[in-house]
DNA sequence: CGACTTTGACCAGCGC
DNA sequence: GCGCTGGTCAAAGTCG
């Protein structure tokens, strides 16, 4: 798969936003707990926050579920301009009817952080980790865990700069982030509560 | 005991 | 056809 590029710059509209909004303060790669990680490592100054909640964003808008979230995230990128997304048009799939092609939306962005993992707030599960060429770390393969959900995502740290880890996703995720849904349910209650007034 | 990680094996695409 | 490579599978091990 060499036919991939990865653009990591956020588009100039793009305004990042901070992580403790979005994510609980963890960077482990599953629901177990740990102590948090060092300061230094929550500073994510070059992830591209926008197209990360695309799918988030589309949930919280009432978006159809029985339609195809890769359609709908697409234009609704193409509207904002901002897209990260990657071609994906050669990757083969071996689940179902072997090897067919898919055209499920990728997106790829670099995080400096001493960890390989950022807690997006979705849980996800190692199915793999391969040496790959012309790189001194492995890649690592998760899968999302949620039964309905098919995002995968690839993790690997650059070869010629070991603090920039380069985090590619596939696929958008059908189901709302559990800890982004933790944090807004009291706040969506509150509000129908004062809409009644 | 369930959820998760590790890791070697396997498979298909691609270039030569 | 062959070898290299990337992506996935699945058994075994680990952890809480």
């Amino acid at each position: 798969m060499d036919g991939q590029e990865l653009i990591s710059t956020p588009p100039p509209a793009a305004q990042p936003l901070t992580a403790p909004f979005l994510f609980a303060p963890s960077t482990t790669p599953s629901s177990s707990l740990h102590p948090l990680p060092p300061l230094e490592s929550q500073i994510i100054p070059d992830i591209d926050w926008v197209s990360l909640l695309y799918g988030q964003a589309l949930l919280l808008q009432g978006h159809d579920e029985s339609k195809p979230m890769t359609e709908a995230a697409s234009s609704l990128m193409a509207e904002n301009g901002g897209c990260h997304q990657i071609e994906n048009g050669n990757q083969d799939k071996r689940k179902g009817n072997r090897f067919k092609k898919t055209t499920r939306p990728r997106f790829a962005f670099q995080t400096r952080s001493a960890d390989d993992i950022l807690d997006d707030g979705y849980r996800w599960r190692k199915y793999g980790q391969k040496a790959v060429k012309n790189s001194n770390y492995p890649r690592s393969y998760y899968r999302c865990t949620h039964h309905t959900c098919n995002v995968k995502k690839q993790v690997q740290r650059l070869s010629k700069d070991n603090s920039i880890v380069v985090t590619t996703y596939e696929g958008i995720h059908n189901h709302p982030c559990e800890k982004l849904m933790e944090t807004l349910t009291p706040l969506l209650k509150q509000m129908q509560f004062l809409a009644r007034f």
